[in-house]
DNA sequence: TTTTTAACTGAATAATTATTCATTTAATTT
DNA sequence: AAATTAAATGAATAATTATTCAGTTAAAAA
């Protein structure tokens, strides 16, 4: 009995992002993923019952990882800057590391693939971060904007400078992220 | 001789923008856009010549209207502010205006449809806005950071906060637009 | 070593979708 | 009003793409 090879998976995903990345979810077919990840199209259905649930699986997979890095060394209980800077550099470092994925994450938001609730489940995830901007509020640190406007501007903003930053080819340096940090906090501040 | 029915163009760019909006570039046919446009499916050939001809005509279309309308009141020669405020306004407008239209320019950026001289022709119907940040930042009236950063991340947020305003439902109020046009200021003001 | 069994293959098939075309319709010209 | 001709139609065809499956391979068990 030959057994599954896991690693398959990570290289069909690996496979779909880089192809994504490359064409747009409109882009990509099976056969074009099989070839990608060096196996025969009936391969893939070995480990995904079809293409929507390849790509499904994928984005539940990368909206995991990514959420879930984006809150690693988070204290709800530190001041509100120190937490807020630690999630933004969080999810700065991860969507410069991980651009593929974040392309593609966005791209299944308007696909006919990712069905409404897969879409709110992922949303669900950023809850922390909607509860820390609601304390910010609170404690008259930030402008009293509806929360969905302050987050839509500040992480819509981090993504275009990373989108750009990819596309022109310029080098993210480590003063720049500093000063991009800086139009996140003088924006939001109230 | 019968002659051409120009209002067919717009009703085909119509639908297919509609569909778009619904389902993304990866879920459009011609089919469903000669459907959704009330005409048979061999009209669209009449009027293209073939799918990417329709969605590069559709997204050249896009662009200049849009564009065009951004820089609509806009002097260059006016003080700084002014002229930002104005193409500002200009830009939030036309994207709650026709929301449709910004999705379908941002799906067509990472599609196989449209090619990189498309895109770059695209992105040159912006100079202008590009010079008036740089003039800002001679003037030392906002933050010495990269152009493509400060636009990506005023682009970006604007984007963002129009997409989420859709999707949750939002009324975007002018009190709250002002607000919106503070958070651009506030993060690239010097 | 042999047997077993599930992964793996890729060509074949099914399904979907783009494109064509013979026919019909309706403006315009004569 | 008849003739002309290009638009319009939608079913037929071509092309593409998703999915299946009969045969092959290789890991594990006996």
């Amino acid at each position: 009995m030959k057994p599954k090879d896991e690693k398959k998976i990570k290289e069909i995903f690996h496979a779909t992002l880089k192809l994504v990345k490359l064409n747009g979810l409109a882009g990509i077919t099976m056969q074009s993923i099989a070839k990608q990840a060096h196996i025969a199209t009936g391969t893939l259905y070995i480990y995904f019952e079809n293409k929507e649930k390849l790509i499904t699986e994928l984005f539940n997979e990368c909206v995991k990882k990514s959420t879930s890095t984006y809150f690693t060394n988070y204290d709800p209980e530190a001041p509100f800057k120190v937490g807020f800077r630690t999630i933004w550099e969080n999810m700065f470092q991860y969507r410069i590391n991980n651009f593929e994925e974040s392309i593609f994450i966005e791209q299944c938001f308007h696909s006919p693939f990712i069905h409404q609730d897969t879409k709110l489940a992922a949303k669900e995830m950023f809850q922390p971060l909607v509860k820390l901007i609601e304390r910010g509020k609170k404690e008259l640190l930030i402008k009293s904007l509806e929360t969905f406007c302050i987050l839509g501007f500040l992480a819509g903003g981090m993504s275009e400078i990373i989108k750009r930053a990819h596309y022109f080819d310029k080098k993210i340096t480590r003063p720049m992220m500093e000063e991009t940090f800086l139009l996140s906090w003088d924006a939001m501040k109230a």
